[in-house]
RNA sequence: CGGGUCGUGGCGCAGCUUGGUAGCGCACUCGCCUUGGGAGCGAGGGGCCGCCGGUUCGAAUCCGGCCGACCCGACCA
């Protein structure tokens, strides 16, 4: 492959793209990777299209090494299919939806289980014709709220989504390691540091759930970490050890004035002042804030549940949402109708909705918390004998140093990933669905169960680039870089025709090569370019080229050296290997 | 969906307060010059000032509505 800068679709940009703030986003624009054409959907350019492509050959040849086979469905779908798996609602404004000029209903598929299962249906009638591993790459096209990041998030983006077909549940689970292992090869090849982190499975069921994330600053995805095991895990599927309580404590429940604190900070500040309890050391993490949320349960009237939680910690509500899926909560704001929940001042004590608590809130801790009556609090408010809640639940805030539920000692930390994979064990959602049963070796129908396994491609580029970048562009990684070598010819015009001469030689050896022919050109432009565009090494073709020499640079490392012209195809074709 | 910032040639911005028919830098075209770190000089091309409506003799500028972008939050495979 040889490519000349003096006929490439390329302009990049001095300046910083007012319109984007995160590195991959801005650098992609400013190095002509690609260009914004809609609201969350982007024009892959020649040299970002180079990059996903060999991204997207990264993941078909270790699909195909994992027993994978390439499909390809429509992304403009009928109704149908979605509507007896029951996503058409459940989706609900996040799927594009059209309509033909007969009426009927279309989508544009934001993921593709229905027709993958629907295929094995139409495709197989034997146990013989199992365990089977099907994949694709498509576009997917999802109405989101808010794209953002560039690549990140967008509304229209390249997936690879494959599902596997098992007969028993340990078919699925084996099939599931071997898409494990897959993913671990194929991220390590696209240079991509990331973390596997248990997942919630939420609504969808099934048994293991896993997502990949590409640590990042400014990944959405909050995760934590343990810092003497491995444990790692998405923040909504964190458990709290439970502390233990030798003995309830015999101090007695008693009801103090404490008029004007309505938040956990004025009450601690009042507690403290006026020696409740005969103390002035009460901290916010000896209080309990009792939070009043409203559950809708999907086909069902709303419930109101207060969530008890430790007046140091926020309820954390996509960890609440985890906790009560399929069901999704909002906090209950409507006092004015339930006297009997006083704003501020709610307990636990005889309370008349359903309570849940935290695991920190053990049978035979004691609390400061309301008394359920306006500008008063108690203190001594024992679980387990003053009140009994209706079960405990995951929902406080995690925080880092929080203790690490999977070894002793050890302290969560928190951060920050990109979700470039997730894989689960589906189970017979959908075969139920549509019905799907095979004839078993007994003669007997045998319903299949499947794993579904996804990379966001188009995402997995932005995830790249945020982690290959330094302040002057792009540092693609060799097995996703847009060429194998950067060709610059720095100095007269005469260097362009040596530059091209040296950039067949190179291409003819079997590497890619991008040669900056432009004439008119000075060096400093083509430098500065050749960095932002972050193709891992560059040969100058410049001043003493007359003596036989040209300059091997190496992006990454900055090194330089001068090797002879005659040696250079040999030593660049070495170094790929 | 809530909060904030912002929409003016391809990109980055000024002009708007105080209405008078659009400007700067980069990029682009031509010429000269220059060529190892985003050169210089000269001459050019390119914009229904996001959209719709209103006020006015006259609107990029004032008023109303809408749309869009980005950031934070909500939501989300």
């Amino acid at each position: 492959m040889l490519l000349r800068m003096s006929t490439l679709l390329l302009k990049t940009l001095r300046e910083e793209p007012a319109d984007a703030e995160v590195p991959s986003h801005r650098l992609l624009l400013r190095a002509g990777f690609i260009r914004r054409a809609a609201p969350g959907g982007y024009t892959w350019l020649p040299l970002g299209k180079l990059v996903l492509d060999r991204v997207t050959a990264v993941v078909r040849e270790e699909m195909a090494a994992a027993g994978g086979q390439e499909v390809s469905f429509p992304s403009l779908l009928p109704r149908d299919p979605y509507e007896v798996s029951g996503r058409w609602t459940e989706y609900g404004d996040d799927i594009f939806t059209l309509t033909d000029r007969r009426g009927a209903e279309h989508l544009l598929a934001p993921t593709h289980e229905e027709m993958f299962t629907l295929l094995v249906q139409d495709m197989t009638g034997s146990y013989r014709d199992f365990p089977l591993v099907l994949f694709q790459v498509q576009t997917k096209f999802r109405d989101e709220a808010r794209p953002r990041g560039g690549l990140l998030r967008g509304r229209e983006f390249l997936m690879k989504d494959a599902y596997s077909f098992d007969l028993s549940d340990d078919g699925l689970a084996e099939a599931y390691q071997r898409m494990r292992t897959a993913y671990r090869k194929v991220f390590a090849r696209l240079g991509l540091e990331h973390t596997i982190v248990s997942a919630v499975s939420g609504a969808m069921g099934g048994s293991a759930s896993e997502e990949f994330l590409a640590t990042s600053e400014v990944g959405e995805d909050t995760f934590v970490g343990c810092t003497s095991c491995s444990y790692a895990a998405n923040t909504e599927a964190v458990t709290t050890p439970a502390p233990v309580v030798a003995e309830t404590p015999g101090v007695p429940l008693v009801v103090h004035d404490t008029p004007d604190t309505p938040t956990i900070a004025s009450l601690v500040e009042h507690a403290n002042s006026h020696r409740l309890g005969g103390r002035d050391d009460w901290t916010a993490a000896d209080t309990l804030k009792n939070v009043v949320v409203t559950v809708h349960h999907p086909g069902r009237e709303p419930e109101l549940l207060a969530i008890g939680v430790p007046g140091d910690r926020e309820v954390d509500l996509k960890r609440l949402d985890a906790a009560l899926a399929p069901a999704t909560a909002t906090l209950f704001d409507d006092f004015a109708s339930r006297p009997d929940l006083v704003k501020g001042y709610i307990g636990p004590q005889g309370i008349g909705i359903r309570y849940l608590a935290d695991p920190r809130v053990a049978t035979g801790t004691a609390w400061l918390t309301g008394a359920n009556e306006p500008g008063r609090h108690a203190t001594g408010v024992v679980a387990g004998r003053d009140f009994t809640p209706d079960g405990t639940i995951e929902a406080a805030e995690v925080r880092a140093g929080d203790p690490c539920p999977a070894c002793d000692g050890g302290e969560l930390t928190i951060r920050r990933g990109i979700e470039i994979g997730h894989i689960f064990q589906l189970g017979r959602r959908y075969t139920d669905a549509f019905k799907v049963d095979v004839l078993g070796a007994d003669g007997k129908p045998v319903r299949p169960t499947m794993g579904s396994y996804g990379i966001g491609l188009s995402r997995a580029v932005a995830a790249i680039a945020e982690q290959h970048h330094d302040d002057r562009g792009l540092l693609w990684p060799s097995s996703v870089a847009p060429a194998d070598v950067h060709v610059v010819a720095a100095g007269k015009d005469g260097q362009v025709e040596a530059a091209l001469t040296l950039g067949a030689t190179l291409a003819r050896a079997g590497l890619r090569v991008l040669v900056d022919d432009r004439p008119n050109v000075s060096a400093g432009v083509k430098f500065t370019d050749a960095e932002l565009i972050g193709v891992p090494r560059a040969v100058v073709v410049g001043r003493r080229l007359a003596e036989g020499y040209v300059e091997l640079r190496d992006r990454r490392s900055g090194t330089r050296q001068e090797v002879p012209l005659v040696d250079i195809a040999g030593v660049i074709t070495t170094a790929v290997g």
